[in-house]
DNA sequence: CGAGTCAACTGGGTGC
DNA sequence: GCACCCAGTTGACTCG
């Protein structure tokens, strides 16, 4: 089937191979990429070792969690019951937009168009398939919310978005958009 | 420091 | 058996 998600080793090894700022971006949430059951090395026998695939793992979630501070101390990646910390992907206004563009067109994907769309944005098609699935969710616990308290009906699915977006460009003044984000697939084009 | 947000995760269900 | 869905939870992060 198509619907099988890239074989995360050879993800994670391409990119952590990659010095390119423009790969920098989505760094924070490679790790992240797996099938639904997770992160798995077995299933790709072959591929790579487990000493690497686990290295590789670990790598990118140092890299998610340092994208600057390379000093970081090593045992920052773990709590303090020697659990692995998750780190969550925050998604770069111009993402959010796109996302929420298309859901307002559509709010299910096909497998093509997920896997197009992940392609444009250089997200993860799980990514894009979590982030479609949060939003349905959203909105109708949004809608229930709002069926229930009526006096605050005003709020419609346009408010949702706007306040998405917005609060999804404030934050991106934390973001510092990257060469390659400006043009490419970011190019007129893109738009 | 508590509350809110949200990407990622879990678990159960469905369809092919 | 796999991929996807929804509903709910987790945990990192931000803000007042």
């Amino acid at each position: 089937m198509s619907h099988r998600p890239r074989p995360l080793t050879s993800f994670l090894i391409e990119d952590i191979l990659s010095t390119d700022e423009s790969s920098r971006l989505n760094r924070s949430s490679l790790w992240t990429q797996k099938t639904d059951t997770g992160p798995q090395w077995d299933k790709y026998p072959g591929e790579v070792s487990k000493q690497h695939f686990q290295q590789s793992y670990l790598g990118v979630r140092k890299d998610a969690q340092c994208l600057e501070s390379d000093d970081l101390e090593e045992d920052s990646r773990f709590t303090a019951t020697g659990k692995q910390k998750r780190s969550r992907a925050a998604f770069s206004h111009l993402q959010v937009l796109e996302l929420e563009k298309k859901f307002n067109h559509q709010k299910y994907l096909s497998a093509p168009e997920r896997a197009h769309l992940a392609t444009c944005l250089r997200l993860t098609e799980t990514q894009v398939k979590i982030w479609f699935q949060n939003r349905r969710y959203k909105t109708k616990r949004k809608q229930t919310k709002d069926f229930q308290q009526p006096e605050s009906c005003g709020v419609e699915e346009q408010d949702i978005l706007r306040s998405s977006v917005l609060s999804s460009f404030y934050r991106s003044c934390l973001y510092r958009p990257l060469p390659g984000e400006l043009g490419g697939l970011w190019g007129p084009s893109f738009w």
